[in-house]
RNA sequence: GGGGGUAUAGCUCAGCUGGAUAGAGCAACGGCCUUCUAAGCCGUAGGUCGAGGGUUCGAGUCCUUCUGCCCCUGCCA
């Protein structure tokens, strides 16, 4: 007992915990750079050596935990071989409590063994920290806005729009996990051509008429959807959509009202759909509101003052060569009506003078002409908008294999499949996850079988699996008439000596950095693998060592280990936007 | 033609700002459930990282040329 006590208390003294891997590295390049002091002040390395020190996590358990290729890029301008200089080094680093030992290896890194003390560390901070664990405050509260799905109300949202609403709001919960303040927009267009085709499409459905047949508006939109706008329409429904209230007026021959009703019933449509799918909008920003309030009209004015545009053909151009673009493009058409890229560039405005230093354009990679454009058209405002705002995050297209071939129809939209026929089908965590673990730059193949089985071979039901574990052991363990307790668990951690322990606690230690540099590259895809990788080793620990051991102590340690992968599993799954189950 | 993306195991994909013998899952083959949920684990096999040049101590990663695939190239969005 008096052995337990005096451990809980060295277990519990600051001086050797809460290290952070930061601060690990900092400590170390400051080792480095004394050695290599040393060294020149014997007059063995030349004066003045002040390399970037680099101090990387090892891949390799074998390898240490942490190392530093300084002898690499130091040797030749030092006269010496990599090894040898790396050997020199590692004979001048003075001694710390944080590393037990260091050696030369492979073509001359220098490898660092940090004392087991400070790597179970991270248990504890998991432990205390909760969900909290893995934040950090790099954005320290800066605004931020991440635009996405922006889907105009033309029909229902497809799995492309899936793929944008699954990165688009995983980023916002990365950036809003690292200390950004984060607004997430929706933008459509409720008025312009698109927009009069859908009316046109859904009055033909009124008068009964088909895709097919002679009368029907060239170019309307042929998905039965717009039969059940029409027949919502005339039966005079009320529609209650997040941002429009709208009555059916069942008169067939009323544009005006058939418009209004039908977008205000495909944006209830795609409402239903966001939230089937739990991602929520702090707003949706209509691109009729950019002509209403005169922006449309100022950002003509504006890029007409600046001198960076003519006429021609009857057409009003901006003259986005001068701002990197392959050819001019036309903003006012010869009709009169503006083309889309006008009230894009206004609406970009808009968003820079609302404050926003960052902003995110999560949208698909066929509109990837569009980036350059809005660019050019910012920087023709000449409103000291920085070259390069905004950013861009652009996904790939996605295709839906089922038994092995392509499907390309929906019931509902005719030409393409449904984000809502994925979610009925395989259910919002399996899609999500899906449409997120790839890097969006490349092309996504969601395969319906393999989302669809309860199996091993599907990764979200691993991970999710791995949470459910740790929750169904804390249930057993109440049910063998043990307890459990933070501190007492904390306390024991030094019992855990095995190699998959420390492999997992060296796992739960890269969490906050991969949490960190997904954030920064706006890639979510890097939190799935993360899991992934680290259900996997929890699994096999899981596998290969009883936790609920009869040695209370090495219980209580174990325990704590399990508990801090199940928080750190529950915090990666919530970015990703999927659900942690207690039970499966 | 021009621009962007991409090419890694039979299939789907990782590979963190160049680092030590290239990873995982599926598919294939062989094992593990009277013991904390087998939606799990262990093992075997599988590769000239599309091709050729270049940069350097070191290249799947950076540069260049070529080839294949996807997207864009509208006074549609």
């Amino acid at each position: 007992m008096r052995c337990c006590l005096a451990r809980r208390r060295a277990a519990n003294s600051p001086q050797k915990t809460q290290v952070s891997l930061p601060e690990m590295k900092e400590q170390l390049s400051q080792l480095i750079q004394q050695a290599l002091d040393a060294l020149a002040a014997d007059g063995r390395l030349p004066e003045a050596t002040q390399p970037t020190i680099v101090i990387e996590r090892t891949r390799d358990a074998s390898h240490g935990d942490l190392a530093s290729n300084v002898a690499l890029t130091l040797a030749k301008a030092a006269g010496y071989k990599p090894r040898d200089l790396a050997g020199m080094i590692c004979d001048a680093l003075p001694a710390s409590p944080l590393v037990s030992r260091t050696e030369v290896a492979g073509p001359g890194f220098i490898n660092f063994f940090l004392s087991g003390d400070s790597s179970r560390a991270v248990v504890q901070r998991v432990l205390t920290e909760g969900e909290q664990f893995g934040r950090s405050n790099a954005g320290a509260g800066r605004r931020v806005q991440v635009e996405f799905v922006s889907a105009n109300p033309t029909g229902p949202l497809h799995v492309g729009h899936g793929r944008g609403a699954a990165v688009g709001d995983s980023i916002c919960r990365l950036l809003s996990a690292t200390g950004w303040s984060v607004a997430s927009e929706f933008y459509y267009n409720d008025a312009g051509a698109q927009i009069s085709n859908l009316a046109l499409s859904v009055q033909a459905r009124c008068r009964g008429l088909g895709p097919d047949d002679a009368q029907w508006p060239e170019d309307g939109y042929r998905g039965d959807y717009i039969a059940d706008v029409a027949t919502a329409y005339l039966a005079g429904e009320k529609i209650d959509a997040t941002d429009r209230h709208v009555a059916g007026k069942a008169d067939p021959d009323d544009l005006d009202a058939i418009r209004d009703f039908a977008v205000a019933y495909l944006r209830r449509e795609q409402d239903l759909d966001l939230k089937a799918f739990a991602v929520h909008f702090d707003r949706y920003f209509l691109e009729s509101s950019l002509y209403e309030s005169g922006e449309v009209e100022a950002t003509v004015a504006r890029l007409v003052a600046n001198g960076h545009t003519y006429e021609q053909d009857g057409a009003l151009w901006l003259r986005t060569t001068a701002f990197g673009d392959d050819k001019d493009r036309v903003m006012r058409k010869r009709e009169g009506g503006y083309t889309y890229f006008l009230p894009d560039v206004a609406y970009h405005f808009n968003k820079w003078q609302r404050g926003f230093e960052r902003v995110i354009n999560e949208q698909g990679a066929d509109h990837h002409s569009t980036v350059t454009r809005v660019r050019a058209g910012l920087q023709a405002l000449q409103a000291d908008i920085p070259q390069g705002w905004p950013d861009y995050v652009l996904h790939q297209m996605v295709t839906v294999m089922r038994d092995g071939s392509e499907v390309k129809l929906s019931k509902r939209a005719g030409s393409y499949v449904t984000l809502r026929d994925l979610i009925d089908e395989v259910g919002c965590d399996a899609t999500r996850y899906f449409l997120v673990a790839r890097a969006p730059s490349s092309q996504l193949t969601f395969d319906i079988d393999l989302a669809l089985s309860q199996s091993n071979d599907n990764p979200v039901y691993y991970i999710q699996y791995a949470h459910a574990r740790a929750c169904s052991v804390r249930a057993k363990l109440a049910e063998q008439g043990w307890d459990w307790e933070q501190a007492r668990g904390i306390a024991a951690l030094p019992r855990l000596e095995e190699e998959q322990e420390k492999a997992l606690i060296k796992r739960l230690d890269q969490y906050p950095e991969v949490v960190a540099g997904a954030a920064l590259a706006s890639e979510p895809h890097t939190v799935a693998n993360y899991l992934r990788e680290l259900a996997a080793e929890f699994h096999s620990y899981y596998n290969a060592h009883k936790l609920l051991v009869d040695d209370g102590e090495l219980r209580d340690a174990r325990i704590a280990l399990s508990e801090a992968v199940r928080q750190v599993v529950a915090n990666g799954l919530w970015l990703l936007g999927v659900n942690a189950p207690e039970a499966m």
